[in-house]
DNA sequence: TAAATGTGGAAAAATGTGGTAAATGGTGGC
DNA sequence: GCCACCATTTACCACATTTTTCCACATTTA
């Protein structure tokens, strides 16, 4: 499967416009057949003290469409959990494209939900694309050290 | 099973450029059958002052591939502990192979985590390669010591 | 001494950034 | 209700910076 690699920094400037990194452009064009792309908000992390970040989520054409699907299909999700989904990932969904520098512009009400001002990243999640306010990730990235399984069985098989 | 070996000192200059140990490149064409590889953060290691240090890893590409496969299918994990290893480990690797010099570029944003600068070194470690920054690794050899299992059963059962 | 390895710098290419101009849409006045 | 003007958005262009590639020299090893 193909899948996105690395974390990139960059800016997102006064009027909302980034670059993606040509990297990650390379992989949409020769791994998805495609430079449409839909942009919406990341799932809430847990930060674990009781507060949550969020960053945005870029998914090419197709994983979103399949995307919708399995959510349409899938069983297990209480309606206020559908809500959830719908509210925040699936109706604030723009489908974008790179202008023929690489860049694209992150609509307002996505750029005020992710806290994106200046310093950005953006990181590698398989088959999709996070972004994130650079202080923000830093927090994320916090909490994950703190929850690094060191020392369990699980991690041992792993080899790590 | 085919392993590395020893320890090596050498630089990273202000590029970011540094050059695989000539052993170990060996080793990765001989017995890995391939001069491309995956590099990302290493586990943090606690220094049991509430402190974590972290270098890089080296994964010969079919380790990691395989490495991949294994957590996909592993049990044991919390989704907390899940989260963690695939943003520390298997987003921000990236696959590397080294130039006609025998040299490789550490991605910004690896050795930034790492904090890499000048001096580091390549450690061997199994079927992967460490890079440390030489201060940090100073301290997790200090902890080590610290942690040695001297005078206990199990050591003298090993003969140390 | 010769070969191999490692190191630094310079040139070339690619990428990213900011500003300017054009176009679009919305608002208010006539 | 239509037209004109203003503001905001979108597209374009040029420059600056970063990244990559290449080459030459220094240093170590056999």
């Amino acid at each position: 499967m193909t899948k996105f690699r690395g974390v990139y920094p960059t800016t997102i400037d006064a009027k909302g416009r980034t670059s993606l990194p040509s990297k990650f452009r390379e992989v949409m064009v020769e791994s998805f057949q495609d430079d449409r792309f839909f942009l919406t908000n990341s799932s809430p992390t847990d930060l674990g003290n009781g507060n949550f970040s969020s960053g945005l989520l870029i998914f090419p054409y197709n994983s979103f469409s399949k995307f919708e699907e399995d959510f349409q299909n899938s069983k297990g999700l209480t309606s206020a959990q559908r809500e959830s989904i719908v509210n925040i990932i699936i109706n604030p969904a723009v489908e974008l494209s790179v202008d023929k520098l690489g860049r694209f512009l992150v609509p307002p009400h996505l750029r005020k939900s992710a806290a994106l001002d200046r310093e950005i990243l953006f990181v590698a999640a398989m088959d999709k694309i996070k972004i994130w306010s650079l202080a923000e990730w830093d927090k994320v990235l916090a909490q994950n050290i703190r929850n690094f399984p060191s020392g369990t069985e699980a991690a041992a098989e792993l080899g790590l």
